[in-house]
DNA sequence: GGGAGAAAGTGTTACTATTACACTTAAGGT
DNA sequence: ACCTTAAGTGTAATAGTAACACTTTCTCCC
């Protein structure tokens, strides 16, 4: 048993890079955070979040990394959407690119930290085309948002700690580009019973104002560590 | 406008690797494909088959290059499944691997041509323990094999061209691990309407013997190109 | 050739989940 | 005080899902 380095020496080594889909929301519209990429090829375009993967870090610590470089966030919410690996896709070189999505939710942002790289919150209605495969990425990682939204309250990623009803139902419209009834989403949301009611109200969207909510993370986990399936 | 091959020359390179997790159907059960692996380290424990990607390949030219040495077979049903990067998942090097999953109908397949790389069917009830982080490709192989299961009808990929209600019950039963209600299964799988029933019966497996089915390609792409969700 | 065995095939009812739909309440601004 | 705006609330119809048992067909064996 002498497992060493040079066995697999004859085999090719490729770039790897990665690519952050980062969405928010912000006034009742679902965002993507680009940017216009500032080397070349494509130099001037519009392009998601990248960055090459480094010897000593794996593919989550580097897409934690360039995060974390971009936004100064830790803990954002992340998850693989899919690698590609076209030979062409990259006409300055051969690089494999590891697609990753992430929630971030706007109370957590800010501009101070990000202004430095370009970066922009367009409303996914008006996105501008995107270099390379990138639109491909976007699509897919919409889908992906979509599949998470109905079957793990992951709306909450994309929310304020303190949220209204109205509020997450406008989120999930956003996110499925559909209007929901609204007695029939209060019931559902409610009855899933991970919801704290709070005294406050939030009155700033209305003169009513609206109850504000949290998120009952404790009562969610117990669900979900049973099997259960959150469906809006 | 002059891309360089040298832009991202600062960058390092690794190895690329594809591992595929591939599924059969054969009486009544689950199986996987693995074989004991020839090269160290970890020669001779059970692994997933796989390979390195080479210079003038995509990544899915890889995977079904790979599929087609092993087992001869051309138009595979293949998807990617997660990109795995962690630093000392192989001990001998660094190793970025891709893992796919590909569903093989045992018709299609011959022991003929795979016996030289010691390709053996293992049913998933008494699985080994397989090197590196491949039983936790394995796993997540599986759920994504019962989530495509109950939204696409992919289990016509792991059954002959004709087949029998039974059979595909069976088939439903081996991916979810439950028992399924024979009404209500024929019932709903028949409401589908992409499924052609024959002429003549299958009388291996039953004295009174079950009728043939054909699945309906043509429907089907109907269905799902309107967005049609196929829920078992 | 008659009977036993084994799996295929078939409908209905109860229950649960989903959808559709309209008025009242609360509060701030004029 | 009244107007405006959005929050908040219940019920009935419909569709989908789940539960359940007996009959049919054929082969093999005696």
């Amino acid at each position: 048993m002498g497992p060493k380095n040079q066995d697999y020496s004859e085999h090719p080594k490729f770039h790897v890079a990665l690519d952050c889909i980062i969405f928010g929301f912000e006034q009742g519209e679902l965002k993507l955070l680009i940017h216009k990429r500032r080397i070349e090829p494509f130099k001037g375009h519009w392009s998601l979040f990248g960055g090459f993967l480094k010897d000593k870090e794996s593919l989550t610590d580097a897409a934690n990394r360039i995060l974390r470089e971009l936004t100064g966030l830790e803990k954002i919410y992340m998850e693989e959407i899919q690698t590609y690996g076209e030979i062409k896709r990259d006409p300055a070189a051969r690089v494999i690119s590891v697609a990753y999505y992430a929630l971030i939710p706007s109370h957590r942002y800010s501009d101070e930290h990000s202004k430095q790289y370009g970066a922009t919150w367009v409303s996914l209605k008006d996105l501008p085309a995107l270099i390379m495969d990138h639109d491909t990425m976007v699509e897919k990682g919409l889908m992906r948002l979509r599949r998470r939204a109905s079957s793990q309250p992951i709306g909450f990623e994309l929310l304020p700690r303190e949220f209204t009803i109205p509020q997450l139902q406008t989120l999930y419209e956003a996110i499925y580009q559909s209007e929901l009834d609204k007695r029939n989403f209060r019931k559902k949301i409610l009855s899933k019973d991970v919801l704290i009611k709070l005294e406050e109200k939030d009155k700033i969207h209305s003169r009513k104002g609206a109850f504000l909510y949290r998120f009952d993370k404790r009562k969610y986990k117990h669900l979900v560590d049973g099997g259960y399936n959150f469906t809006i």
